[in-house]
DNA sequence: CTTTGTGCAAACGATTTGCAGGATG
DNA sequence: CATCCTGCAAATCGTTTGCACAAAG
C-alpha cells in the first residue's frame, strides 16, 4: 500500500468518520489515477471485476473524503464533476478536442499575490485554468 | 438600448441565425447584469411579469449565443453553470460563504506565457478562479 | 413553401436522499 | 446497543430533446 494512503486513516479518524472498505478503495482509485475521474468514473473501474461500492456510496465516500480535505473537486466542464487526490496545488488544462486533462505545476507559474491586489479579498486558493489544444490534438 | 446589444444583430446574422425577440431578451438581460446569473436566474428574472421566453428557449437562446461566442459559460460552482456576456477576458473570485461572484479585471494580473512555459500546448485562453471571503462574509 | 425558432412536456444524466438492514465501536 | 455506513430505489435538479405549431426569409 502506498504511504500517501495511511493519511486516510489519520484524517478520517481526526475528524471522527470512519475508514471503511468502500472509503478505502475510493480514495486509493483516486490516488492512483492521473487523471481526473467523475464519479461515475470510479464507480465503474472499481467494480468493473467485483462489486466493492455501490454508486450512492461512492457519491457518499467522495463528499466524505472532500469533507475532510484528502480530495478535491475539479470542475472543467459543464455537467460533470471530476475528482482529484492529488493536494499538491496546480493547475489545470483542458484539450478542447479531446477533452484530456492535464496538470500544470503550480510551480511553472509564478505565484499572484491577491493581497496586494485585492486586500478586500480573504484569498484562500486560486487554480488556473487553460483551455486550447494538446500536442496530439494540434499536430492532426 | 445599450449600443452593446447590437452586436448580436451583426454576430447573429453573419453566423445565419436569427435575431429573435426571446434571444435578444435573455443577451440583453445578460449585459445587464453585472452578476453571472444560472439559466435558471435568467429564465425567471425574465418572465417575473409577462411570459417572455420559455425555459427550454432560454437554455436554446444561451446555447445559441455561446455559439457564436457573445456569451461565455462560467463553471465555478458544482451542479450549475453560469453565464457571462461580458466578453472583455477577466478572471473570477467566488465567496465560499455567500456564494457572490466578483470579476477581476484581466489587466490587475500579469499576463502568463504559457507558450514559453508549456510550448507543446496550443493555448487558446485561460481564466483563474480564486476562492476566499469576501469583504463582507470576511468581516462578520 | 422551406427553414429556423418556440413552447410544451417528456426524457435525460448526474447527483442526492429516505430508509431498512449491516457493520463498527 | 447506539452510531455510523451501505445499498437499493426513488427522488431531485439542471439541462436537453421530440414534436407540433408559428414566424421569418
Amino acid at each position: 500500500m502506498q504511504p500517501q494512503v495511511d493519511k486516510i486513516f489519520q484524517t478520517m479518524k481526526a475528524k471522527g468518520l470512519r475508514v471503511t472498505p468502500q472509503r478505502l478503495a475510493v480514495y486509493a482509485d483516486l490516488l492512483a489515477r492521473s487523471d481526473h475521474p467523475t464519479a461515475e468514473d470510479i464507480s465503474s473501474h472499481l467494480n468493473q471485476d467485483a462489486p466493492i461500492a455501490s454508486q450512492a456510496t461512492v457519491y457518499n465516500s467522495l463528499q466524505a473524503l472532500r469533507k475532510v480535505g484528502l480530495v478535491q473537486e475539479v470542475l472543467l466542464e459543464e455537467g460533470v464533476c471530476r475528482y482529484d487526490a492529488n493536494l499538491e496545488e496546480h493547475h489545470h488544462f483542458r484539450c478542447q478536442s479531446c477533452g484530456e486533462i492535464e496538470d500544470i505545476a503550480w510551480d511553472l507559474i509564478q505565484p499572484i499575490d491577491f493581497k496586494a491586489l485585492r486586500p478586500a479579498l480573504q484569498v484562500q486558493n486560486y487554480q488556473i485554468t487553460v483551455h486550447g489544444y494538446c500536442d496530439r490534438c494540434h499536430s492532426k
